[in-house]
DNA sequence: CTGTTAGCGCGTTCAG
DNA sequence: CTGAACGCGCTAACAG
């Protein structure tokens, strides 16, 4: 059997209370001598108390709970690192959930999270249409945060990379160059990013006065093949024996760096020049980005910071501080490589 | 205050056992009827279970932990989808464990995973020296299962890739070459998986009747900057105007997929073809090898199914269950792309 | 078939 | 400064 706190209390002939206070380094109620003794035995004995007890004595679990979509996605390991990251050094464990952005199931870690005691919940769901999740939290009180995920009209707690103004500066580089026929590359179109992504790129068209149908909008769902099967597409649907001047387009924003690189290879494939022929932007820089030929201009976030600050905030609501601000906001910042030219000068 | 089963046991007229009863679908001793009107009330108030008591209880806390090197590294991202959507499936949360290869923390994290009362541990932990993690494991007699993680000597369960094997694909298909001049990027000295490597190479060398130092050796930790940086030095260390005729060597095969890479960088850098004048052979097949340029000849491993295999073991053993075979080993393939040439015909 | 009783291991009053 | 006693919410053994 397991060695519990009333064998130690025994062991040293003091009672169960004595060896609590000590195991959790209470400065009350102790004297040095009792103090030095117990905790020797508790060394030796290498005992480690039950967390299930703790729990159901205090409430309070040390650990929190994390829900991404996916982690085989290349721009979530360094966010859950950066979240992991705070919590250990906190003292905190992480539950790891892919939800596949499938609702129903986050639904259902929520419930399996919550059932585990955890004392916070890190959410990072990209749909916004319903937030049964959020009642589920509400309900018991568990402190959480949304990561990157806007709800119009509520308050809750989140960190946010300003999206939109991460696609104006993409935007604003490709419709620099004059006669700019752009195509934006869209994620799955119920995901906030991809609108507010649109949204920044909407922005510029009216900073340049342009119509906001003077560029093509293709709907990808954020996967490699989705970028390289549209751009194909595009491509193959123009005149036959069409010179590169024909080209229907001679920029791209994509929505995320795995449909700009699947642009790429489209590109490639059909012996276009980047960045000569087509300019090409893409968003997060995943690490990929710096790693394919030519490497890929992207609209960089703070990915490592976004899950570390997330985690910061988090553990500040459970600590029960309230946050200056309810909501953190990152800043993109656009990384010229070399699929984009450099203009003017 | 949170709903507890007393509070539905009230509610419905009846005892918490015949709560509980029906809570955990016990077949035996309770009533159509009441089973079905109990459900009723525990639907409607969307009841839920304190997993602490549960686990007081019990002693089962249906959560597990996974204990790997760093989540960043593109090779682990699959491997975690594999275990947690076993365990998913099977009603079991999962706690990540990034331990960076540090022996203490490893410790420390199987410390906290014990307190927290996690039924079993998957434990990927590259060094094999001190396993001091496993006795904490032993003592408590918590299942674990080793991932790609040989011990000498030692019989735990482990499910393993079969790394000498894969090490003998790739050597063979380089050292098929006539005057075949092979570098061997190592891994980290301590990591099984470099030995296992290193060791399936010799074994080809002895096939061929080559001498084991007619290979040359780099030591390298694993990571593009340092496949990028050996390689860089070895060009750099040969004679000013020498051709590609005199390149010291003409293969590589790197110990993974990222410092094969980083080598192709170096090679680029001095405009040497790849697979023309130096072919090159990485190991673990990550996404990353299919899009660079040009794509990388690698023995790809079965990522996702090491953990998925990893996480049905682990449950088995949780259920009591002895099975057949201590480990399960998977096998390698060789996969040939774009750095290699075709040998023979 | 159902209710009663007794812990699971720990934190935490409240007396002493 | 210390200990006895209770309770956290649930499961399990035992009666009825």
């Amino acid at each position: 059997m397991k060695i519990t706190i009333s064998d130690i209390a025994k062991q040293a002939g003091v009672s169960k209370a004595t060896v609590s206070r000590v195991l959790n380094n209470r400065p009350e109620g102790v004297g040095a001598d009792k103090r030095a003794q117990i905790q020797a035995i508790l060394d030796e004995t290498g005992f480690q108390p039950s967390g299930f007890a703790r729990g159901l004595a205090t409430g309070v679990s040390h650990s929190i709970g994390l829900i991404i979509p996916n982690i085989t996605n290349p721009f979530y390991p360094l966010l859950v690192r950066g979240v992991e990251d705070v919590l250990n050094r906190a003292g905190y464990s992480l539950f790891l959930c892919n939800s596949d952005g499938d609702i129903t199931k986050e639904k259902d870690y929520v419930r399996v999270l919550m059932e585990k005691g955890v004392d916070g919940v890190i959410l990072n769901s990209a749909v916004s249409d319903c937030d049964c999740q959020l009642d589920l939290l509400e309900d018991q009180q568990v402190p959480y945060v949304l990561l990157d995920r806007i709800i119009e009209g509520q308050t809750q707690f989140g960190v946010f990379l300003d999206n939109r103004e991460g696609a104006r500066l993409a935007a604003r580089h490709l419709l620099a160059q004059k006669d700019c026929r752009l195509i934006y590359l869209n994620g799955p179109a119920e995901h906030s990013q991809s609108k507010l992504r649109l949204a920044g790129l909407e922005d510029v068209l009216r900073e340049k006065g342009l119509a906001l149908h003077s560029i093509r909008i293709l709907q990808g769902d954020d996967s490699i093949l989705s970028g390289k099967t549209l751009i194909g597409e595009a491509l193959d649907s123009r005149q036959p024996n069409a010179s590169a001047d024909s080209l229907p387009f001679n920029a791209i924003f994509a929505c995320n760096d795995l449909m700009a690189i699947g642009a790429m290879q489209a590109l490639k494939q059909h012996s276009i020049k980047v960045p000569e022929d087509v300019q090409l932007i893409g968003f997060d820089d995943i690490e990929l980005a710096q790693l394919v030929e030519p490497a890929l201009s992207t609209v960089s976030q703070p990915t490592f910071e976004m899950g570390s600050k997330s985690a910061e905030l988090l553990l500040y609501l459970i600590n029960g501080k309230k946050p200056r601000t309810k909501t953190v906001t990152l800043k993109p910042a656009l990384v010229l490589r070399g699929t984009t030219r450099h203009i003017g000068h």
